[in-house]
DNA sequence: ATGCAAATGCAAATGATTTGCAAAAAGAAA
DNA sequence: TTTCTTTTTGCAAATCATTTGCATTTGCAT
């Protein structure tokens, strides 16, 4: 795999850095308790490649346990949100969308078309930014960085 | 005004750059009504300075017209967006703020702790975009890039 | 001035997310 | 393992941002 100093593209590493981290242990030291339904929505995400909606969550959980309800999923994912362990998104200012906040950080790439997420990190964009902030007098929180594209036709 | 090369700061150059477009002609020539509502709207978008959401702009609105209802304000938001006579935001996944598309484009950092905008723009941030975008075999539409920092102590 | 399509206000509908509350389950203690 | 206390859940109703249906008004070409 042919990593570039410029950037690098992270999808393809997901599932050697995706050991899932033993987040049951995390959360019990938190002093938050290990319930049957937040086992199952942690499940899900540890184990999907791609960047679920709350509903879609929800879906998935209830084909596992049909007694789960929509709203444990959204006070679960503001739970792990608060933790730490997810991200959440809203691209295009849609319902939010999230994913296990695995090491490194990433930016998104977002096909128009499908909906579809790649991840990429650029060092040098980070640097940029960094820079921009600083002469502006600010010191940056968090950031957000998303492009919209479309798959490019080769030949035209 | 030094300008560097990397990056400049749009907001300083705002008031220059904005002698209102006469949106009016625009407009009536794309085929639609000049209206009492959209006239006050459109006055409110191009001489304010932030980037207000529907709830503030109608509150301004009804300041000079307490007979326009939100639903014209949304309405009319979405006109403009279409026309590309304004721009939408969702900073943090709130509710959508908006801003006169400005000649240049530009992108934001927001103040987390008072939501003040600060717009900027770097050629050599978009340049790399580009250029990893081409890489994972796509075409930008557009793209999102913003800050959320805190204004720094200078002396620590 | 006149007529008709386009735009408005209002209220009700929608979609995403949150919240109140009584019942159920978790984990600590006995 | 039983009991106790506290957290979490499911459900339904509430909230928030935004959109929509419809009867009425208005812009503007004639």
């Amino acid at each position: 795999m042919q990593l570039n100093a410029f950037w690098r593209i992270i999808k393809l590493m997901k599932h050697a850095i995706n050991q899932k981290p033993d987040y049951e242990k995390e959360l019990r030291k938190a002093g938050v308790r290990i319930t049957r339904p937040r086992r199952i929505i942690l499940d899900i995400l540890t184990s999907t490649e791609d960047h679920p909606d709350a509903m879609k969550i929800f879906h998935r959980a209830i084909e596992i346990d049909d007694s789960i309800s929509l709203s444990t999923v959204y006070r679960t994912m503001n739970l792990l949100e608060e933790m730490g362990a997810i991200h959440r998104h809203a691209f295009n200012g849609g319902p939010s969308r999230f994913e296990q906040a695995h090491g490194e950080h990433h930016d998104h790439l977002i096909d128009v078309d499908t909906g579809d997420v790649i991840e990429f990190q650029s060092d040098k964009i980070e640097k940029l930014q960094e820079e921009i902030a600083r002469a502006l007098g600010y010191d940056i929180i968090h950031h957000r960085l998303e492009l919209y594209g479309r798959k490019s036709k080769p030949s035209e």
